[in-house]
DNA sequence: CCATGTGAACCTTTTCACAGCG
DNA sequence: CGCTGTGAAAAGGTTCACATGG
């Protein structure tokens, strides 16, 4: 079943393969079974090699993964082989965090460009990038970004992201707590710190 | 099927359906169908209609639901009734953006304490919480604290994670890139912005 | 008549068991 | 013999169609 549709859910456990074969490659370990990935990630052995079994073979039975060449291989199934340059929009706190991040470059992605509408952020240079005005956001086709981080207040949230989104905008990570209308061909990653820990408590001991 | 077991996807949406229905009660508005809600948080209505059905009977049919009741109910199944307290460990870039987000008031929950082991920033006050001392932790227990959010460094996550299960954390929103191995009592939620940021590429149109 | 509540069908994902290969 | 790759079974979730009730 090579290359058939991979499932969503082995697309959304990529990224964490790839986070783990990172940590193990600093480390100088060259290969690794599917046994040790999977507690080093925290799912289970089959679950790994079902997810691996959806892009062709790989391991060699008895020895495990190469991880150098499934690295390069999960990064060329997202298409993180090329470096991708993101757009952050809204330089406030959040926006600050997500520049201050170092954890994109293991993906080959790089906040290369902050805008806001703030006069007194704009022409400020945080963490190597220079916040940008706002307004020209419709620039931004000049320079074939794909990627944006929304990080705006809500209430703006749905009009920034059209706006993202005419300057060509086809993927979108939204930190604001409104749902994006968006055209299909948009996709859309949310993260809402409040609603993530509201779930919490439903799992906590009744005692 | 009432009050049957509730699948873990239908919880994921119930905050999802609470943050538009006090996106409502501002509004003014008493009821809503399943329609316009569904509209409104991006899913179907037959979704939302099953998953209110785990839990009883709500709506009124032909005229939808009582916004206040249904708000109540979700917030009791979610165990939101009560006021929640917080605790923030890390008091960073990304700390200071969790410190500053408003969207916790919604759901009853409340950072109420933060913790770093930098001396500089200990007995600071940021957004209202004073900074205390890293070593205090094990202090936690006095206050009952039962939910953490954890916003330090990767490498010492695992460290950190130990200590605040040791004083009694039962649910943990992790912020740091890595997997946490913890008792099976304590519930873990993971928030990694690269990761999420990592599989947008591969839903982007190919051309 | 309109909108809910729900059994049943359908689809996706996970788990399992084991064949196959170095 | 150890570990991968995979069909098949089981579980989990979504969609549908329609009975029901104000």
């Amino acid at each position: 079943m090579r290359y058939a549709r991979i499932p969503d859910e082995t697309v959304r456990r990529l990224p964490i393969y790839l986070r783990s074969l990172s940590y193990w490659t600093d480390l100088g370990r060259e290969r690794i079974s599917s046994k040790d990935l999977a507690e080093s990630v925290g799912v289970n052995p089959w679950q790994i090699r079902k997810d691996f079994s959806y892009f062709g073979q790989f391991g060699a039975p008895g020895v495990g993964y190469d991880i150098a060449s499934l690295t390069k291989h999960i990064k060329k199934i997202l298409r993180l082989d090329n470096d991708k340059e993101v757009a952050l929009v809204g330089v406030g706190n959040l926006g600050n965090a997500v520049l201050a991040y170092s954890g994109f470059d293991r993906y080959g992605l790089k906040i290369a460009m902050a805008y806001d509408m703030n006069p007194k952020k704009i022409g400020k240079t945080v963490e190597g990038v220079t916040v940008e005005d706002f307004a020209d956001l419709s620039k931004l086709p000049l320079r074939k970004v794909k990627l944006a981080i929304l990080a705006v207040p809500t209430g703006i949230a749905q009009e920034v992201a059209d706006r993202l989104i005419a300057a060509g905008i086809k993927g979108i990570l939204n930190f604001s707590a409104c749902h994006l209308v968006v055209p299909k061909s948009v996709k859309v990653t949310h993260i809402d710190i409040a609603m993530d820990l509201a779930s919490l408590p439903y799992y906590l001991p009744t005692r």
